[in-house]
DNA sequence: ATACAATGTTATATTTTATAACACGAAAAA
DNA sequence: TTTTTCGTGTTATAAAATATAACATTGTAT
């Protein structure tokens, strides 16, 4: 309930992402670009993020390692990110909803690699044998 | 065990602390005039708190708020520091510490933060914001 | 009335962040 | 192979956040 507020609370300037998530500013704002993260701004235009984003950018940045191009990425955390909003709103409605921990979302998230990791394999293989 | 990594790595700056805190820029610095904080500093002598920063800052604003004055805050909040620190240096002393890297450090500290609010009743401020 | 404690306010210097443009290596497309 | 595109680095410039220090203010105790 109040989980939610702590979790959309915009709290941590750049600097602080930045070390928490290891990623460059470059590309913490490249992927606001992307609309994988809106963080919210300070009065001075400063960008705030909430652990939310944080969770996220790591998201984005476990979908990166694994050869996943941003494309991908999109398909994968923004359709989630649908669907979870269906499941909530159809739950909600029919009985006490349980929420999704973050264990289960990320769950979720690997199922859907699976899929993508399918997908992409050939050009891993060309990569590895053929040029 | 790891949880003193989360909570003593600087990672918040002034305005960040502000808000979790609703304290002044000017009474934090007082407080650390006082010594009942050491936060750390950027590369650039940015202040950057601690977890633990943030709860002491907590802490003192509580005593505050019932009426005791800095002399009184000290008594009570430095009496129990120097026993901890009689028993870390006892701790130190008798087994070799671990090495971390910079790196691991933060990794640890990302996983225990992002994640915090599970099983963790331990601070005051993931009570108030990250559970 | 004076002195001190805790905090506010203001001014100035430095750091951090925002934005935008250009650059570059690697991979994809042509 | 040559040309694009993608993801990120780098640099320059402007604006915001923070550090420091000095002075001001309010309340409390002496």
């Amino acid at each position: 309930m109040s989980s939610h507020i702590r979790r959309t609370m915009p709290l941590f300037p750049m600097g602080t992402v930045m070390k928490l998530t290891d990623l460059s500013a470059r590309q913490i704002r490249y992927y606001e670009q992307h609309h994988l993260i809106t963080p919210d701004r300070s009065e001075g235009n400063r960008r705030l993020y909430s652990l939310n984003d944080i969770d996220r950018l790591l998201e984005v940045k476990d979908l990166l390692d694994q050869g996943i191009n941003m494309a991908g990425i999109k398909k994968i955390l923004l359709k989630d990110e649908s669907q979870a909003e269906k499941l909530e709103t159809k739950e909600s409605s029919a009985k006490p909803k349980k929420e999704f921990t973050d264990e289960e979302l990320r769950k979720l998230l690997r199922k859907e690699l699976i899929n993508a990791g399918r997908f992409n394999r050939s050009s891993e293989v060309e990569r590895r044998f053929f040029h």
